[in-house]
DNA sequence: ATAGAATTGTGAACGTTTTCACAAACTCCC
DNA sequence: GGGAGTTTGTGAAAACGTTCACAATTCTAT
């Protein structure tokens, strides 16, 4: 009924990032109000799903009205730790990396790139838009002293694992990687995988497979 | 035993993504044999979820033995749908869309992006390494012409759902989304979703909630 | 005040995915 | 050729996630 005791799954929390992108679109058009119903019909979800999901961390609900929009968007910015803001770091400042850099989605959410690493000398000593590009060899100084929380891999594959072994050295204890590469973490560290090539692949599946329906 | 009667779940797929990159660098490593103990430990998985996984498909291993590297290889690439190729327009040439169109990945696994759409009168008419830019408004008739399978929409949120009507009202039954929008599509549409503001809130929610481990 | 309508929160049922455990099948070596 | 040692393929068990169904609670209208 209150904190947070239980075991989460991925998919709630996923659900959760959802749910909270819904309640923003209602509090702009003004709606105060919504159901479980509503809330479900807005994504690939059911309404026993949203209360289920939203029971695991506490009842925000009102029975027989629904969800009060701010309140619930409030409740699931705190269960998502939104309300604090999160200092990142991008090491990689080659095509990916400069497309996360501009991403506005990052710091309308609360994470902040803080710190830009790369290893190409020209690029070192850039300045994106109020930060300077450092070079990767002091990788361990910068993170520390800009006092990271979380590390966006945005480097090639072949050298992402010393990267990765490097960042983990400095006490840092989440990673969001782009390589499409199996990092070896110690497991402590959560990571992250957006990789794009098996998300074709999945694609590919599905269309082979397409008969099934 | 043969073909691939039942339904697959979207872990399995995904699973095999990755065995099928751990196959890839086994056997560029020269090594002919392995088995499902040594492909799991590769990644985040057991060697009995790597057996469950495959017998869905068949028996390609040999009991005492393990999987003949290449062979194994090849099924997989046909279980996905990677032994032909296939062709991908990529909408949207700003930064997301620039980083894609240059990921080797993609070309690599047979994914060729013929196609690059765009709405800056700026950017159409360039030529990206081979392929010019065309209007977006040229939508429909420009990816009936170039016979594409797999849309990749690189778009601002506002946009996305006119263009994936109309990605849709061209019979394409695939599509990887980069907005951060839950699109609304016939259900015999597959769509992928890589939402980078959703990893970062996930490795959030496990920041804060760290303690449980 | 009370009846009626709406909607939550949640135990229990259900379905799906993962893990276990072991017989069957193969290899290798003496 | 036979025995020891591996490793697969797969039913059965366990764990996990989703859906169902309904009592409890609140709001509204009269």
């Amino acid at each position: 009924m209150a904190a947070s005791p239980q075991k989460v799954s991925e998919s709630t929390v996923r659900r959760l990032s959802l749910y909270l992108r819904f309640l923003e679109e209602f509090e702009e058009k003004g709606v105060t109000t919504v159901s479980s119903e509503e809330l479900a019909g807005r994504g690939g979800t059911t309404a026993a799903q949203v209360r289920k999901d939203l029971s695991i961390f506490g009842s925000f609900g009102k029975r027989g009205l629904g969800y009060a929009v701010p309140l619930l968007g409030r409740e699931i910015r705190r269960i998502l730790g939104l309300s604090r803001s999160w200092r990142v770091a991008l090491v990689g400042a080659g095509r990916i990396g400069a497309a996360l850099f501009e991403y506005p989605n990052f710091r309308t959410r609360g994470f902040r790139i803080v710190t830009v690493l790369d290893h190409d000398p020209k690029k070192v000593g850039r300045l994106w838009d109020g930060t300077r590009i450092r070079h990767v060899d002091t990788l361990e100084e910068t993170l520390r002293e800009t006092k990271v929380d979380i590390a966006i891999l945005a480097v090639p594959e072949e050298v992402v694992q010393d990267v990765v072994d490097r960042v983990v050295s400095v006490e840092i204890k989440a990673i969001l990687n782009f390589a499409p590469t199996q990092l070896r973490v110690p497991n402590d560290v959560v990571v992250n995988d957006v990789n794009m090539a098996m998300e074709l692949e999945a694609l590919s599946f599905a269309l082979v497979n397409r008969a099934l329906r």
